[in-house]
DNA sequence: AGGTGTACTATTGGATACAATATCGCTGTC
DNA sequence: GACAGCGATATTGTATCCAATAGTACACCT
């Protein structure tokens, strides 16, 4: 579970407001605070031993990230986890797909001896997601893990501050739901390898066009997976 | 200058954070404060009028969205206005047309009729465009206001949480970029008009594939083209 | 018994107070 | 005259304090 991606997050002012809200984003995520959940100030503050300061700055960001809702009453804001929605999934999952889109792009347009040795690494990255996706019995978070490995390996060749912000903020959202719903159980994830393979490829022969459809096709495909996972789980098929 | 997408804007807590993060966020954009310039809390404070409070707030959710930037030294972080600089310029332009490629997509999936009137209205907006850009002396801002308003037009149609989020985060740095650079002078905003129609065209007749193209593709040409009329300026010819 | 008014409580929004520290300038010495 | 040390200043980071208010519960009145 280290990822790059969360890992340094220049936080605005001190260290706390920071700290405060890594861990509540991570509790959320986790879906140690459920949807619903309200998020009171104070409480939040004596638990984890500081002023409502810092915690009111860490809260304030979770919110305008869509962490959490407001439920506006009055004069005052009461702010509860945001609840999970199916509209809201395909939304972030089409928004990362165009993320990683435009990333790839850049790191097709690489020197061909640089994108040969990423394609390399993919590879290899790729083989051990397929190694832990094979092992029996098998275990959900090195699944997880080298999923996340595979992509942060060409988002680490791109380095604009636009872009990576923004995948910094949707890309744990997009964790929140897999969390949520053990995304891409059993044989929904078969595919995930394959798909990979063809953004290699593209990668490796400098196809920026077609590496960028095969990451958002990647995406757009694991959205239909985790939906029918999802609705197997409710018990009501959706189509995607 | 009147922007949906500027809008509402609901604050996270009481009414001042969000005023003060509009206002300091129109300064900059405007170049009224310009990139380099300190963010001094107090200053700030006693200048509008309000305590530190919801300027901290403020301006810590400028420097997420990355208006401000943070001079580390110590314990303590300096907040100045973030500088300009061509490459983020790049990077604005490729994610607000990815963002509205979404956009557009989703529109071009809409329900024919709905389809026929919001091109037709699209059209209209577009040749006001026109006029204003032919008008001798042509209003810069009239300009401005109609190639936001014709952009305006179709995001409105769109309503998901994560994609307005962060068009609505992402537009205003674009705008002061514009704003710095006076953009899409003289000859440039010529062909503007024109792949306003082939946008259009796609979304007439139903064609999400294309719409998407199209906007992307304008976007673009507009960074193409102001970083002409930046070059120009700088007297640095640059490649784009 | 039911409805209504009122006092209380919980919680937010904003202001202020306090502590830490980096920066700047001054002074004194070599 | 330059440099080192030290004190003053400016500014941030955190905590606390106060005011406003929405929700709640209780009691009282009809």
């Amino acid at each position: 579970m280290t990822q790059l991606v969360n890992m340094p997050l220049p936080s605005a002012h001190g260290e706390l407001p920071g700290q405060m809200y890594e861990r509540l984003r991570e509790l959320i995520i986790r879906g140690r605070l459920p949807a619903g959940a309200r998020a009171v100030e104070a409480e939040i503050a004596v638990r984890f031993g500081v002023s409502r300061t810092p915690v009111r700055e860490a809260l304030a960001r979770l919110h305008h990230e869509g962490y959490l809702a407001a439920k506006n009453l009055g004069r005052r804001t009461q702010l509860i986890v945001a609840p999970l929605t199916i509209e809201q999934m395909r939304e972030l999952w089409r928004v990362i797909g165009a993320l990683e889109g435009l990333v790839i792009e850049f790191v097709s347009c690489l020197g061909a001896a640089r994108r040969r040795q990423i394609a390399r690494e993919l590879e290899e990255l790729n083989d051990a997601l397929e190694r832990v996706s094979a092992a029996r019995p098998r275990n959900a978070d090195d699944v997880f893990d080298a999923q996340i490995k595979f992509h942060e390996r060409f988002i680490s060749e791109y380095d604009g501050p636009v872009v990576l912000s923004l995948y910094r903020t949707v890309r744990p959202q997009v964790e929140r739901y897999e969390w949520a719903y053990g995304a891409e159980s059993e044989a929904e994830l078969a595919p995930s390898a394959g798909e990979h393979r063809k953004i290699i490829d593209a990668v490796r022969s400098g196809d920026a066009h077609r590496a960028r459809a095969a990451v958002e096709a990647h995406w757009a495909n694991a959205l239909t997976r985790t939906s029918a996972v999802i609705s197997r789980i409710l018990g009501k098929p959706r189509a995607p």
